[in-house]
DNA sequence: ATGCCGACAGGATGTCGA
């Protein structure tokens, strides 16, 4: 099963980009991001002609997230436990059935937290935090289970072109890159490092600067996997071809083979 | 550079992103 997770910026705006690399890249899984898209507004129509089926937790204007599969969607959570009063749209769950038994799917949009400071670096935290109480109930499930996004912390010196740059930025905080190390010590494994240690290696790149031009990008987009999903890795990879297309996403996906 | 680009809501330009 090709599963995959891409930060769209707007799927109304993207439409067409990600339509496109649909027919190409054929995912029988998307975990989409930043859908700033209400279930109303969502072009489900669009996917449903290219075979897929959607769950959405949309929101005006910000955020928004959505699973697109071809095989069926059951148990759709959208939303993560705890946080009340929490009203951004940054999680769904799902489930689905594959040849060789099931995987459990999440799509994550973890907050930015700039600028330090403010509440919105406590908001992160905390958020983090429900996820890694949300992490450690499936990973009790022994199940395969995918849990990948944005997650807006770039976990390491070679995940970003030049530290110092990043130093006064939320996703490059101690309390950040701990928070993403605390999920993944319960048992996860990043799928994309879990097949290719090379450095410097990234799923985002700034619309300023030349950035994309120059390669300085960060990585922040991941799939962690259970141990049960990680038996069944085959690849991991960053489909950076499509940051160099028309209309872009600043964000590019990263697309795993699993044997589900 | 408190910038740079791009999407959004609204109908100008401020907010947000990372």
């Amino acid at each position: 099963m090709k599963i995959a997770t891409w930060n769209v910026n707007s799927v109304k705006a993207r439409l067409e980009t990600v339509t496109a690399w649909l027919k190409d890249a054929a995912p029988d899984v998307v975990a989409l991001q930043e859908i700033k898209s209400t279930d109303d507004t969502f072009p489900r129509g669009a996917f449903e002609d290219l075979g897929y089926n959607c769950a959405v937790h949309g929101q005006k204007t910000y955020n928004g997230v959505a699973i697109l599969s071809k095989r069926p969607l059951e148990d759709i959570t959208p939303r993560l436990p705890g946080g009340s009063g929490d009203d951004h749209a940054r999680y769904i769950e799902a489930v689905v059935t594959g040849d060789h038994g099931v995987v459990r799917i999440a799509s994550i949009y973890a907050p930015n937290g700039n600028p330090l400071g403010t509440e919105k670096f406590p908001y992160k935290l905390a958020w983090l935090e429900r996820l890694h109480t949300r992490a450690a109930e499936i990973l009790s499930y022994e199940e395969p289970a995918v849990l990948m996004g944005d997650y807006n912390v770039i976990p390491t010196d070679d995940d970003c072109h030049d530290p110092l740059v990043w130093m006064n930025d939320a996703l490059f905080q101690p309390q950040s890159k701990a928070a993403l190390r605390r999920i993944e010590n319960l048992g996860y494994q990043d799928a994309f490092r879990a097949c290719d240690s090379r450095p410097h290696r990234y799923t985002f790149w700034d619309y300023q600067a030349g950035s994309w031009q120059k390669d300085h990008g960060i990585r922040i987009d991941f799939q962690i996997l259970t141990p049960q999903a990680l038996d069944r890795l085959k690849t991991c990879i960053i489909d950076k071809r499509v940051r160099g297309w028309d209309k872009p996403s600043d964000h590019v996906p990263v697309v795993s083979e699993i044997d589900i």
